[in-house]
DNA sequence: GGCATAAAATACCGTTCGGTAACAAATTGA
DNA sequence: TCAATTTGTTACCGAACGGTATTTTATGCC
């Protein structure tokens, strides 16, 4: 049966679409496999869910730690992470884990759980990052850390839920590249 | 029975939940009428939502334009944007256009059609106002008004979404006053 | 009072959902 | 070889969905 091959199926069904659109019985049907089996891999919904979640989380979420863990100054990450959010082929249909998070109410408690925990864990990135630019003196005054991390965390998520609307790139490009530059006004 | 009652409750519960998690059992129950009378009067769920939209548009959204059209700067305008979105209790529980926005694909064709005509009205004000600013000189050069116009929606919008997911107005406020302090460095 | 008519509610339709019981086929171990 | 255990399938469960046919209740009107 092969539960490697359906949490692919899973994931790229989520992915492309949105997570509370896919049924358990169109992922069966995908997969080319009977419910039971899924049950017995998955236990449940939010199993199934929170496995695609944490295929996810290494496979693609690690893309953006390691920008973020690059060692580059300010100016280059922040280059980098606007190239992924508007041209990264891997976000043209937007990013599942934004995506599970928008509907975060819908999910079931373990699966959010992770996303809280991932959440979280990306928070902290952000702002071990920008401490780091801060301590090389590469930040605007008055402007603390954590607000910061704060928004550039959102400003990275909408950039790709926009993708995910079907928005133009090079518009979206422009619209993080502007929002983002009060961030290099040192 | 009472069209404006239903339209009242209706109108509530999808603005203080999320339209895609209200059926429409729910709303005659707690409308207190039968769902025939309900589907006489509105015809189906997408004629329900569609005509919870336009009294929400002209109960809620109104005050928007009028914020846009009230002949202040730019510095003023924006500001009144600000406090609207941060702090007006109305948008406490987000904004019920931008939750239909969002979820765009569940719905109905009439509903999805005036969500668009909705969108295309308000990028409209917002290119009028930002022309108006330019024309007095108040705009930051080399910025095209059209993209100043989505980018002002955009983070109005992530602003008032972030206030339905139970952020801190503080710091929605702080992250607002942020993104668009980009648009008075003229 | 009787009677047509409109408005209401009850009770149902077909479909889809997440989840499972019951059963058949294949694999394992001795 | 035969029994035990696993793997998979079919067929089903109860609930909720949007929507409607049918029946009851109320309202004029003469």
């Amino acid at each position: 049966m092969n539960a490697e091959k359906v949490l692919d199926v899973a994931m790229t069904a989520y992915w492309q679409s949105d997570p509370a659109d896919v049924s358990v019985n169109a992922i069966c049907q995908m997969a080319g496999i009977s419910k039971p089996s899924l049950y017995r891999e998955f236990g449940s919904e939010d199993g199934l869910t929170r496995a695609v979640l944490d295929s996810y989380a290494e496979r693609v979420l690690s893309a953006v730690f390691a920008i973020l863990h690059s060692g580059e100054g300010l100016q280059a990450t922040l280059a980098a992470l606007i190239d992924f959010a508007s041209a990264d082929p891997r976000m043209e249909t937007g990013c599942l884990f934004y995506k599970l998070r928008a509907g975060k109410h819908r999910l079931g408690p373990v699966t959010r759980a992770r996303v809280e925990e991932i959440d979280a864990v990306a928070q902290a990135a952000y702002v071990t990052f920008l401490k780091s630019c801060r301590d090389a003196g590469d930040w605007p005054d008055g402007l603390p850390v954590e607000a910061g991390a704060k928004y550039l965390g959102e400003q990275f998520a909408l950039a790709i839920t926009q993708r995910a609307s079907g928005e133009d790139p090079a518009r979206i490009r422009e619209m993080l590249t502007l929002a983002l530059s009060v961030l290099t006004r040192s």
